[in-house]
RNA sequence: GUGAGUGUAGCCGAGAGGUUUAAGGCGCCAGACUGUGGAUCUGGAGAUCGGGGGUUCGAAUCCCCUCACUCACCCCA
C-alpha cells in the first residue's frame, strides 16, 4: 500500500449509512419544494467557462474549476445552481412565468477544504423566475422555514437584509464610489469579530473616522423598536433605500400570513452575502450551535438573467446547503439511528432450503417490505444473525427444515432477542407494516 | 492563494535516535457454542511507522522535499 487510494482533495465518498441520512434530507426537501409548486430541473455539471465567469465576483471567479475539453473549449464545473438556472431561462424563453423550479445537485468550488466546507458539495435550490412581487421572496423564505422545521430543527434564524438598503447605508456613511464592496465585506463580519473588530478593520483599510462612525449609527442593533422604521427616517433622502425598506416590510407581512413565526426571522443590516448578482432582498440561515456558518443562503437577482438574454427577468431563490445541514443535524442528534433500510433478513439454511427462502423474500418484496436474503447456502444461523446484527437489520426470518416442515417461519426480533413462530401464510401480512421507503424516526 | 498543526495495521493510539523481532484498545478471522447475534474466554491474521531523499555505525524518532488531512485567513453552503 505504497500509494493508498483516496478520493480527490476536498471530495468525499458517502458510504451507505451516510447516504441514508442524505437521502432522508433531500427527500424532505423535495417533498417541501413540490408542495409549494416548484418543479424539478437538472442541468449539466459542466458549463462553458464564459457562462460561469463574471457572475459571482472577482474573488469567487478564481474558485471556479476550469479546464479545456477535448475540442479545446474552455469549460468549468458549475459553481452554484443559480447561474445555470439563469442560463436555462435565457435559453428557453417560452417557459411560462413565473417559472418555479427546484434543483438538488452537486456544485464545485476550488477552495481549500475546511470545517463545513468542501470542494464538492450539494445544494438544494428553490427559485422563482419572472415575478417582481415580494410574494415570491416571502414564499422562498417560507420554503426554507418549512424544510428546516420538517427536518426537526428546533431553532434557527433566517437573517434578512436588502442590497438596496446596503447601498443606501454606504452612501449615507459617505463611502467613496467603488469602495462599497470592501466596506460591506468588513461589515459582514460583525457577528464574527464584533463592532470593535469591524471598526478596526475599516480604519486599517483607510476609511475615515467619520465614515465609520456614520456607518455604525445605522448598523447599531436595536435596543427596542423597529429597525426598518428607524431606517426610514435616517435614510429619508435615499429613494433606493426607501424602496428596499418597503420590500422588507412587505416580506415581513407576507411571512406572517404564511405562518412563519417572527422568532425565526431577523432583519440584520450587517448581513451582506458575497455573491455579486444579488440586487434586492438577501437572506441566509444560521444556527447558534454548532457554529458552522450559514446553512442556507439566497436572495433576489433581477439582473442576472439579463446578462444571458439581454432582457432582464426578475428572479429570487435560496439554496439549502446539504452537507452543512447534515453536519448540524448530526451534532444536534436530529437523525434517528439507522444503518440500513433493510427491515428483514431471510436466512438460508442450506441448498435444499434456499428456494423456500427466496420465495418468502419475493413475497415480502412484492408487499413492499425491504427484505434481504443471506447470500450463502451454508454458514449456519450464527453467522447470519451476526450479519443481521452488524448491519442493524431489526428482524430476521429464520427458515430451517423444522419451520419448512411445519409450514412456519420463526421471526426473531434482534433488539431483544424475542422469537415467535408465525404460520408461513401469515408472515407477509404480519410484516406489511414494515414497509419502508426512507429513514424512520 | 496565504499561515499554522498533524500523518504509526481497517479505526483510535503508545513510542521521541540503539533489547522495538513497533505497545495497547476497537474492529476482523477461528474456536469454546456444527439451527441462534450483540456478553465472556482462548488463539490468530494484519504495519517495510503517508511517500521520496538526506544526516548517522544505527532513524518511526533529526533535516529537506513532496503528498494528504485538520484548523484559521480569503471567500462561502
Amino acid at each position: 500500500m505504497a500509494n493508498p487510494p483516496q478520493a480527490p482533495r476536498g471530495m468525499r465518498d458517502f458510504l451507505p449509512d451516510r447516504m441514508i441520512l442524505r437521502h432522508h434530507v433531500t427527500g424532505v426537501f423535495r417533498g417541501v419544494f413540490e408542495r409549494y409548486g416548484f418543479e424539478p430541473l437538472d442541468t449539466p455539471a459542466v458549463e462553458y467557462a464564459e457562462t460561469l465567469e463574471g457572475k459571482y465576483g472577482e474573488e469567487a471567479d478564481k474558485l471556479i474549476y476550469k479546464f479545456e475539453d477535448r475540442g479545446g473549449r474552455r469549460v468549468g464545473l458549475r459553481y452554484d445552481l443559480t447561474v445555470p438556472l439563469a442560463r436555462v431561462v435565457a435559453q428557453y424563453p417560452d417557459l411560462p412565468k413565473p417559472f418555479k423550479r427546484y434543483q438538488i445537485a452537486p456544485v464545485w468550488r476550488a477552495e481549500r477544504p475546511q470545517k463545513g466546507r468542501y470542494r464538492e458539495f450539494w445544494q438544494c435550490d428553490a427559485d422563482t423566475v419572472g415575478s417582481t412581487s415580494m410574494l415570491a421572496d416571502a414564499e422562498i423564505l417560507a420554503v426554507v422555514y418549512t424544510a428546516l422545521r420538517e427536518l426537526g430543527f428546533p431553532q434557527f434564524v433566517m437573517r434578512l437584509n436588502n442590497r438596496k438598503i446596503l447601498k443606501g447605508v454606504a452612501a449615507f456613511a459617505g463611502v467613496p464610489e467603488g469602495e462599497e464592496a470592501s466596506v460591506l465585506r468588513s461589515v459582514d463580519k460583525l457577528d464574527k469579530v464584533g463592532e470593535v473588530g469591524v471598526r478596526t478593520e475599516l480604519l486599517e483599510k483607510g476609511f475615515g473616522e467619520d465614515v465609520v462612525g456614520r456607518l455604525f449609527e445605522l448598523l447599531a442593533p436595536e435596543a427596542s423598536g423597529d429597525v426598518l422604521a428607524r431606517l426610514r427616517t435616517q435614510l429619508v433622502d435615499n429613494a433606493e433605500a426607501q424602496d428596499g425598506i418597503g420590500e422588507l416590510e412587505q416580506v415581513r407581512e407576507y411571512l406572517g400570513a404564511l405562518g412563519v413565526p417572527e422568532a425565526f426571522c431577523r432583519i440584520d443590516l450587517a448581513m451582506v452575502r458575497g455573491l455579486d448578482y444579488y440586487t434586492g432582498p438577501i437572506f441566509e440561515t444560521v444556527v447558534e450551535e454548532p457554529r458552522i456558518g450559514s446553512i442556507t443562503g439566497g436572495g433576489r437577482y433581477d439582473h442576472l438573467i439579463g446578462i444571458f438574454s439581454g432582457r432582464d427577468i426578475p428572479a429570487v431563490g435560496s439554496t439549502l446547503g446539504l452537507e452543512r445541514i447534515v453536519d448540524v443535524m448530526e451534532a444536534l442528534g436530529l437523525f434517528p439511528a439507522a444503518k440500513t433500510l433493510t427491515r428483514v433478513l431471510v436466512t438460508v439454511f442450506d441448498t435444499a432450503a434456499a428456494p423456500e427462502s427466496l420465495r418468502l423474500a419475493a413475497e415480502l418484496r412484492a408487499a413492499g417490505v425491504c427484505a434481504e436474503v443471506y447470500l450463502a447456502e451454508k454458514g449456519g444461523f450464527r453467522k447470519q444473525l451476526a450479519y443481521a446484527n452488524a448491519k442493524g437489520i431489526p428482524l430476521v426470518a429464520l427458515l430451517g427444515p423444522d419451520e419448512i416442515a411445519r409450514r412456519e417461519v420463526t421471526l426473531r426480533n434482534m433488539a431483544d432477542g424475542s422469537q415467535e413462530s408465525v404460520a408461513r401464510g401469515e408472515v407477509v401480512g404480519r410484516l406489511r407494516g414494515e414497509v419502508v421507503g426512507r429513514l424512520r424516526g
